[in-house]
DNA sequence: ATGAAAGCGCTAACAG
DNA sequence: CTGTTAGCGCTTTCAT
């Protein structure tokens, strides 16, 4: 690996004047300028973040932690960051919890010891005490972390109204919603999906029900429980707190000859371009994917360039309906 | 951030010994070592990887390079590396490059000059040179990316044996292969599936058929076209180079009122989990995600810790059929 | 069994 | 405008 005193040599001048030319900085002849960059180039110079890092300048690393990349909203969230952050000349270190608070744990060490600028979680793991004492710039998608750290969602309540909204107006009156239904609620921005349509529900006076689909089923358990769930429920209209779950719904329905929408309504949360794509008859709530990429980022470089100045914020973006069949009027 | 002198000092011993413990070398008395793991835990320290690195050690980093991890089937190779690698103590930078060489090649830079141990990479970019120069161990997924470079993938030919077969066995004899159809053959795995399409064909006697659909086209660009092939060809058997592209097609179909699998077959390349879970009709080759991850790992880890030993090998591994309802018979 | 000192590649005062 | 020097946090000879 060639090194900056290598430059240095093969540009006859010393190694501060090499790394003046490489950072911009202080006053330097032209001559010497155009010297060194042709030797740079000659030399084929790569400069190693790690020194650089070492002596205070930032590694432009940031860890990107969240469940997994598996799952089409994350992986649409993740990708956006990728771009973003690949634009603010920024890397990213892929961190997947899974569900797994000592992998997790492990992952907030490492991304200590490699002295990331920041980190922006979306994790599902709860009481994770270290981001308590973490001693560097988080910002949090979706969920409570610590007191002093940011949370950025969309208006899951917000969301929730337009989906109960949709599936009223549309004449479904034995109304379920199907899948994460929290047991501890107000801990998280997502329990006000449950909130959202308890209330509207409330509002048009009708019951509210639920049936729990946890998260960390696996795909086999959830179709098993949805298929009992539809064989010995009176249901016309199911608010699913995803879009996975509702694809999951649909397709037991077709098995099960239930016709959607004239017998059941049925629909989503999340609204990835993937589903807009690949299964466009699925009514759904879109999440703001790129507006949550760019908030995500513009908070965490605003704790990473003034640490002092803890401006606590949670900030829900708007939701959009996403009209489509599974919600049509009979 | 508290260093290792702090732990020496608190530990009243000198940094090496420190050091010593940390890396558990030489010869310590156990007092000396409980003392500074006590210390330790007291400051709650963490090395610093930066400074490790830098002489010497290695950094546990492997940047991967894919094209997106919004296509389930790198999301989900992408997800198993990541499980694997974290087991080996290796972190990821994740790169997507987006079919945008000029990215790729600024990732390659970046990696270099964070001092990555090695690259995972399965881009589309072609005539990226720099992999040629790159003094890094690199792996390839199915691209041929310099001489040196060993490819791993699953056996592309034989899984687009397996795929025509199951169209020939179902009546079909209007065959189409639709997708990716490259201008260049013979220069990636991925072309031996055009291959093994057209071989199989003639053994069979049946004539090969293409339609392009490049990868690169947006979905809506490459659902007009289906529309438009769909409406003006004779077909009855469609080979997709891959599963979303078999996913448009049938939601085209089925919006044309063509009965599959009565009129039209189709079969699809992945068979990624996400697929089998909530597309469970579609006909598919699954490729072994889990076996391709290991060996990708293996044969990196092998050439991280022995650079000279270049066994320059070629892996295909073998893929298997999945079939659904979408090659039924009739 | 432990420590002193040099150095990894780079940057940042401080001089001149 | 350019160079000398010290030092970032850690590891590693070489002593003792």
């Amino acid at each position: 690996m060639t090194k900056l005193s290598d430059v240095a040599k093969k540009a006859g001048v010393s190694s501060t004047t090499v790394s003046r030319v490489i950072n911009n900085y202080g006053s330097l002849s032209e001559k010497t300028r155009a010297k060194v960059f042709s030797a740079m180039k000659e030399l084929n110079y790569q400069p190693n973040s790690l020194a650089r890092s070492l002596q205070g300048k930032k590694t432009q690393l940031v860890g990107v932690i969240f469940p997994s990349v598996t799952n089409p909203f994350y992986a649409e969230l993740i990708e956006d960051l990728e771009n973003k952050l690949f634009g603010a000349d920024y890397k990213i270190i892929l961190c997947n919890s899974a569900n797994n608070s000592e992998k997790e744990r492990s992952y907030l060490r490492m991304l200590q010891a490699n002295q990331v600028d920041g980190i922006i979680a979306g994790t599902h793991n709860t009481n994770i005490e270290e981001y308590k004492t973490l001693d560097l710039p988080v910002v949090s998608f979706d969920r409570h972390l610590s007191e002093n750290i940011p949370i950025i969602s969309s208006d899951n309540y917000q969301g929730a109204q337009l989906a109960t909204k949709e599936l009223i107006a549309n004449g479904a009156n034995q109304i379920y919603f199907v899948g994460n239904v929290n047991v501890s609620p107000n801990e998280n921005p997502t329990d006000l999906r449950v909130q959202g349509f308890e209330d509207t529900l409330k509002q048009h006076k009708l019951e509210s029900h639920y049936f729990s689909v946890k998260t960390d089923n696996s795909v086999a358990i959830k179709k098993m429980l949805i298929r009992d769930f539809l064989n010995n429920h009176k249901v016309d209209g199911i608010f699913a707190s995803d879009d996975s779950t509702a694809l999951l719904i649909i397709n037991i329905a077709k098995e099960l000859n239930i016709d959607i929408p004239k017998q059941l309504r049925v629909i989503g949360f999340d609204g990835t371009k993937f589903i807009q794509n690949y299964f466009p008859e699925l009514s759904t709530i879109s999440q703001p994917i790129s507006d949550i990429a760019d908030l995500l980022i513009s908070t965490l470089e605003l704790r990473i360039n003034d640490k002092k100045n803890y401006h606590n914020v949670t900030l829900a973006l708007p939701n959009k309906l996403i009209r489509s069949s599974t919600t049509a009027s009979i």
